[in-house]
DNA sequence: CATAAATTTTAATGGTGATTAAAATAATGC
DNA sequence: GCATTATTTTAATCACCATTAAAATTTATG
């Protein structure tokens, strides 16, 4: 997913950032179960292990571990829609691997991925930026189901309310999805068909 | 929506509901927009006119803002099933008319209704009714996809995850939809169609 | 092993915003 | 208009975390 110059990398840099990333993801569950307010930089260092003091040795603030989360979210969607795209033959078939990589990330081990519930109490640079990833996304799944229009695979269609629905269910997932093996195959199994199925062209 | 007996009415009583339904539809935009840490009662005030410490009046605390705007946010999903049900014809049209007037209901004057992102900062007693409304309404839903299936409307499908992906992309809304009434139009032309494209049986 | 760097903890501090009590104002009923 | 009740405000208080600084400990490196 990241990549540094690998020339430059010590593995005090790479402890780090495995940690950090560790950390990233201890906090996305906490975010997504209790919400922003309700998890206290305790709760985080709790499931790591770790002091809430320690955390600071990993981020500025509370914000910035949002925001951090934030970023990692958006990282695994695109990572997502690049394989997907580089990957998929028609637009409409590019869309079920889209869906089925990114369910892979929020459901597997690189998971949970946090919801962005919080992007407004982020500090105004953050949330831009942020924000900014995350219509370029949209823009990018937008343009999924151009594609898919353009070569016949998928029946015309509103794209923007179209892109809202199927991007509002996939969002959703991380809030009722909570780590049960059994239901992350059966997410895996049966989400990129339901959330594709009214697309195809007939 | 809510109806009590229209003999014991008296005009403050009536007054004090009023008013703390405009409360509570401030206090959802509020939610929606800001996330519940980012919103200080403050901000809800604002938007009434009011200082925060007059909210205290019609709410014990903002624990209990938070869950009445969830008990409407429910009460509202559960008036939408119930109008849906009663003027069905088959599941497939049902589902589509509980789509259209929940919708109508989250886009129009009514809302907006607040997003159930923190259920578990509720205290117990609360998050335990909250929690069982949002089952009971699942489980309607899912209901009027086994319905569905029955009459032969629908195709057959796994209703569970089914549920979960067209209320996710329902629940989604608010977060994205902050009142523009073109928008508004727009979703409650598109999102029934959208929503229930892939469930008719062919 | 010894030294330096990295990581974590302990123990305060401090700010924000929820909450409260009492006072002030507005509305209602007679 | 007067008394009562409803509503809102003013002005504190208070608790909860986030945050910080310094010390302690662990890990890396020659």
């Amino acid at each position: 997913m990241e990549s540094a110059s690998p020339g430059t990398e010590n593995p005090v840099d790479t402890r780090f950032r495995l940690k950090r990333n560790r950390m990233l993801r201890a906090a996305a569950r906490c975010f997504n179960i209790k919400g922003y307010s309700g998890t206290s930089l305790k709760d985080v260092a709790d499931l790591l292990g770790l002091t809430d003091a320690a955390l600071y040795y990993y981020v500025r603030n509370k914000q910035e571990l949002v925001y951090l989360c934030y970023l990692r979210a958006a990282d695994v969607g695109r990572e997502a829609m690049q394989r997907a795209s580089a990957d998929g033959m028609d637009g409409l078939e590019t869309v079920r691997r889209y869906l089925r990589y990114h369910i892979e990330y929020m459901v597997g081990d690189e998971g949970p991925i946090a919801i962005m519930s919080e992007i407004p109490s982020l500090e105004p640079q953050h949330r831009e930026e942020v924000l900014e990833l995350s219509r370029r996304h949209s823009a990018a799944f937008e343009a999924l189901l151009e594609r898919g229009i353009a070569d016949g695979s998928i029946a015309p269609c509103d794209v923007r309310m179209t892109g809202n629905a199927i991007m509002g269910s996939l969002n959703w997932i991380p809030k009722w999805f909570h780590g049960d093996p059994a239901v992350a195959a059966n997410i895996l199994e049966e989400f990129p068909q339901i959330l594709s199925a009214g697309l195809a062209s007939r």
